[in-house]
DNA sequence: GTCGCGGGTAAGCGATTGCTTACCGTGAGG
DNA sequence: CCTCACGGTAAGCAATCGCTTACCCGCGAC
């Protein structure tokens, strides 16, 4: 689409100038600046109007490339388990993901966990939330289950244990601002964990009895 | 206050018949009113006009009784960190907490968890919520750690990370309904926290090693 | 009788929200 | 020229929300 002629910018319907990019540009924007605003402030708490704002859009634009807000919620969680997927191995996913919790400064937000956590109370939002943190963590967490990992009795569930603890980490730390969690020294922190979640994944009972 | 005389319903201002019945009445009836739309709905999906309905007054009172949402929030949670006080022994707390967790059926709620839950994006809601849990929780989990208990190294960050870890299994289990959670025998799932938490905690390494 | 107190109600305000509707400009094709 | 498709905007609808205001009634004291 050309973009030639003068700005006539403010008159309604105007698509000439720095305000018409192309529906993928204008898709993308609105998918970052959800994902931004869904993070930050969970989904009722999220306008599609402070989404479409921070895109640099009108509102109707929303609705006409995603439908509605929850389905647009749906395409950012979406998003950000495939970024859980691709931010590295699998088998460094546990220590990945608690060091991202405990090196979180002032207010800065995460991706899936901190959508998820403060998205619990929508009813719209629930069972992406579910289906997306099952994609991104439930097999790596449970191969990592048994004696020398791989997959264990009980691998789904201990992997569910370990994903809710780690959601519980993130909820007193980072969004609860709890003061024991938010002070400690993270490596503390990971050495605690990591004993424990040893015990619950059954991986390292050699390492245990060192201690 | 006297109740003689006619049934006038209806008529702006009534205070005759049923209506009328008290303040402490009213008060407590809205308490319990928001407590049970806190725990369930969350702070943003409770409106000051359901929990006066529930309650059977116009929601004016809950104004005037208690000066404005927040601060009856605040005092929900309060009760509810009383009512984990007040539920038995210090030292039963970690199994008792667990399951009431496993063994929650179809679309009950709990109390302070789900209210903490599914107010996390509630920034009115924040601070009244990691009082309370650490309050209800921080010191009776506290001395739960250490070779033999009463406390040790980190006792308080240990406490908070088993806190944390509960409130996630009731997250997974209870708000998002994740499967292997949710359709484990209790006694399983009970299994294999206590042994993490043992870990975690410092209590029961001498059983750990004989594994 | 009046007045004040306390408990109660209905109505309404200003703001916000997800979503819809009407309209515009541009470029390509006939 | 016209029409259509596409990407864009502003305005507005109906509903909801926390909170405020005006009013009522019963009762006891004077």
């Amino acid at each position: 689409m050309s973009t030639t002629g003068s700005n006539t910018g403010g008159t309604p319907g105007n698509t000439t100038g720095s305000t018409a990019r192309g529906a993928e540009e204008t898709r993308r924007a609105l998918l970052a600046a959800a994902g931004e605003l869904f993070t930050s402030a969970g989904y009722d708490r999220t306008s599609v109007r402070a989404i479409a704002e921070r895109a640099g859009v009108n509102q109707s634009l929303l609705f006409r490339y995603f439908g509605n807000k929850e389905a647009l919620f749906a395409q950012v969680v979406a998003a950000q388990g495939l970024d859980v997927l691709h931010g590295g191995p699998p088998e460094e996913l546990l220590e990945r993901t608690l060091r991202s919790i405990l090196h979180r400064d002032g207010e800065a937000t995460g991706g899936l966990f901190d959508s998820a956590l403060r998205s619990a109370a929508s009813s719209e939002a629930v069972d992406a939330v579910r289906d997306e943190l099952g994609s991104a963590y439930g097999a790596a967490f449970a191969d990592l289950t048994g004696e020398a990992g791989g997959g264990g009795e009980d691998a789904a569930l201990r992997a569910e244990l370990l994903l809710g603890w780690l959601l519980g980490i993130n909820l007193l730390r980072n969004v609860f601002r709890s003061e024991a969690v938010r002070s400690a020294d993270p490596d503390v922190v990971v050495g605690h964990v990591s004993r424990a979640a040893g015990a619950l994944l059954g991986a390292v009972d050699s390492d245990l009895c060192d201690s």
